[in-house]
DNA sequence: CCACTATGAATGAACGTTCATTTATAGATT
DNA sequence: AATCTATAAATGAACGTTCATTCATAGTGG
């Protein structure tokens, strides 16, 4: 017998392998509780129902990726070592890490972004994680603007651009891993913000 | 009573509101039907199966983007007025006009790519639709590379991060409409290909 | 009259959820 | 230490619902 926030990370654990094996429409209860090793009425046990299950397995994989995120992006971090190109550049190295861009992950992800629309629910929790990226990588861009003093540059515009091109190479790093590799889709990332910040990489 | 190919598109069409609608999880062989105003043993008739119908759906609206890339990228309209920066304005007006960005249609084409990692049949009609743009797509930078004698220019690497941008603003479209709209999606697409291609675009 | 289109009740499989029952753990009592 | 008791965790058979699919029947055009 484990304690219920032992279960609760084994049965969310079990519900990301299946939706990644099997897509978020084919993931059943069996299903997820079989891979976690458990009996079938555990989840509902601890989680009430499935819904609140993929809710829950939402809400786990975007804190995780918010957390580093947030670890890189947060002022105190930034002023620590002072050097906004580090920080930009531990920025990058973060969001094409193979621990963010694990084929497990990536798929958990769009499977969510896939019904989003059509279900509030996800769809609140997608776009609240990616107000928060915004907001923060939109800060950098400005600091490094400011730095930098790059005129005409809007941090906004670059930092809406540059989001959008991480979550399209994203999307084909899981869609086509054959057509693009991680190193090359870092280096289209790193091309973005060189165009953007010429001073501060490379 | 109507033909097979009217039948056919009349459920596609039910199909893809559905989707937009309910999400691709739950729409039903029940909700098509009705959607479209038809019976419910209908959809089997002409599709087969279920899957069939949402393998053809995806196919449906996989070939409606794709026709309208050809029409734009295809060497005989290149050459026609000749004009490679035209071409690029056309591109960027096609990717980010009302037709393409619907909604419904954007809905339709995410709910695939959630499920794609998980169906070997749509991962194939999403991928190779995507091979077709990165080839044409690249293509075209390469003439304008090669026409404007830019300099350490990849059309290869501007190609991928360009169609990256092109997803990543559509999916920012579906989840946050409020926060990027239509217009500004195009200004940030625009200034990606302006720092590519100076001397084409403005 | 035949072939094709269309209907919708019927079917059976699969699903999420429930709950009586069993098992494990910790604290209290002797 | 040993035994008992209370509480929570865990199980999986059973239930009711929903779904895709089938098919007997009806309608339609050539």
């Amino acid at each position: 017998m484990r304690s219920r926030s032992e279960r609760r990370l084994q049965l969310i654990d079990a519900t990301i392998r299946c939706i990644a094996q099997h897509g978020l429409s084919a993931t059943t209860m069996q299903l997820v509780t079989r891979e976690a090793g458990l009996s079938l009425g555990i989840a509902n046990l601890h989680f009430q129902s499935k819904e609140n299950l993929l809710a829950e397995t939402l809400r786990h994989v975007t804190r995780e990726y918010n957390d580093g995120l947030l670890a890189i992006l947060t002022p105190e971090n930034s002023t620590s070592d002072g050097c906004l190109a580090d920080t930009l550049e531990r920025l990058l190295d973060f969001q094409l890490s193979h621990g963010v861009t694990q084929r497990q992950k990536m798929a958990v992800w769009f499977a969510y972004y896939g019904e989003a629309s059509a279900r509030p629910i996800y769809q609140k929790i997608c776009s609240s994680s990616d107000r928060l990226s915004m907001q923060k990588v939109e800060e950098l861009f400005a600091a490094i603007v400011n730095e930098g003093e790059y005129k005409d540059r809007d941090p906004q515009q670059l930092a809406t651009g540059y989001l959008a091109l991480i979550d399209g190479l994203w999307l084909s790093l899981l869609v086509a891993p054959r057509v693009l590799t991680k190193a090359r889709g870092k280096d289209v990332a790193r091309a973005y913000l060189q165009q953007a910040f010429p001073k501060h990489l490379d």
